[in-house]
DNA sequence: TTTAATTTTTAGACAAGACTAAAAACTCGA
DNA sequence: TCGAGTTTTTAGTCTTGTCTAAAAATTAAA
């Protein structure tokens, strides 16, 4: 059973991961944790000994396979909180985030598969990020989307273009893009509504 | 701020003291608390210094006004959630304290009175123990039930009888029961339906 | 390629909260 | 009132997670 602070790491971690860094640098997860890197040195040899991430010295950190399991059912829980906190108790969108902050280390099997049942099993919190299933994996969303309106975290898969000009299809070649890419949306610049992918 | 383990200490104690018990010895605490005697000197030792309890070494101790008032905010907590898990969640009554044991720590205003709101303001919580409001006091229940069916925990004002003969009411007499008097119906038994009051 | 700057780890302390073992204080019966 | 037994506190240790300061490793610049 890992403890809060263990928790936080991992979630650090994987939030790190999904920005498209394979490898994870101490200082930087220092900075997410709100620690120094010394603590975090130390925190990361013992995740390394209980097999919950890979870590070699000077070297950088990722996730395991099981790390990434329980990372993602702390993001789950996170998620579907912050659901109910929104959709139920009246918050503001942007209200939530430290309360279920709080709330996501509450660790009960069956209480998180009852939120999310009575949630009525939501696909993305109000921020409009995917929220992992029950089997640690996101949630695909069926529906066709264009690119601009897509959620955040969710893996997608390149089915057409709207823009059918040579010049367009070229400057997306160049950024290796083609029928049947994978992607996953970084972030969305508000200035220009231009986007970041992996 | 009070830690979690503070917070059950402090909630420990008050449900001592709901139970009749002005003075709390340090190894029925201790007891409650799952700790050693030791570990519950050294906090009781703490919570004084805090101005959380009242305590004389080798005389036992007692909540001070805040360190009630903290308590009583835990336990209005606890059993919202209790509300929430059963009414919402489809949760059994008897499987939800553990789970409402790590809810309540989660502190935030806000969340507790929306929580509170979302609910009804419901006076009960599922096992009919009465909820705190939030000025830290038992809600009043304005109606007027029998013992025999009154919650536990809410203060009880006796305005009549049902059985009038002289026999039961000098029997009543002898435990010091009249009109206006007030009491608390501290626990049920199962056995003959008598219960016990302080 | 050698030195300078940066990053990471180690070393040593500290606070919270728990434990065991032992000392001190209470209580009560004779 | 004086021991015997019980309760409570103190003393000393451990674990977790944090910190600062300093040493070691890596990276970058000249």
């Amino acid at each position: 059973m890992p403890t809060v602070s263990v928790e936080n790491y991992l979630k650090a971690i994987l939030y790190l991961h999904e920005e498209g860094k394979e490898q994870v640098s101490t200082t930087e997860l220092a900075g997410r944790v709100q620690a120094t890197p010394a603590s975090t040195s130390a925190m990361l040899r013992k995740l390394g000994e209980r097999g919950w991430v890979e870590h070699r010295p000077y070297r950088g950190v990722r996730l395991t396979e099981e790390g990434h399991r329980i990372a993602m059912d702390i993001l789950r829980r996170h998620r579907l909180w912050e659901c109910f906190l929104v959709d139920h108790l009246g918050f503001d969108w942007d209200e939530v985030h430290e309360i279920a902050e709080e709330l996501e280390h509450v660790d009960s099997r069956d209480l998180t598969n009852r939120l999310d049942a009575f949630l009525g099993f939501p696909k993305l919190d109000p921020h409009g990020d995917a929220i992992p299933g029950p089997n640690g994996r996101f949630r695909s969303v069926a529906a066709r989307t264009l690119l601009s309106e897509a959620p955040k975290g969710l893996e997608l898969v390149v089915v057409g273009v709207v823009d059918g000009r040579d010049s367009f299809l070229r400057h997306l070649g160049v950024l290796g893009i083609s029928l049947g890419t994978r992607m996953t949306l970084q972030t969305r610049h508000a200035f220009d509504g231009s986007v970041e992918v992996t």
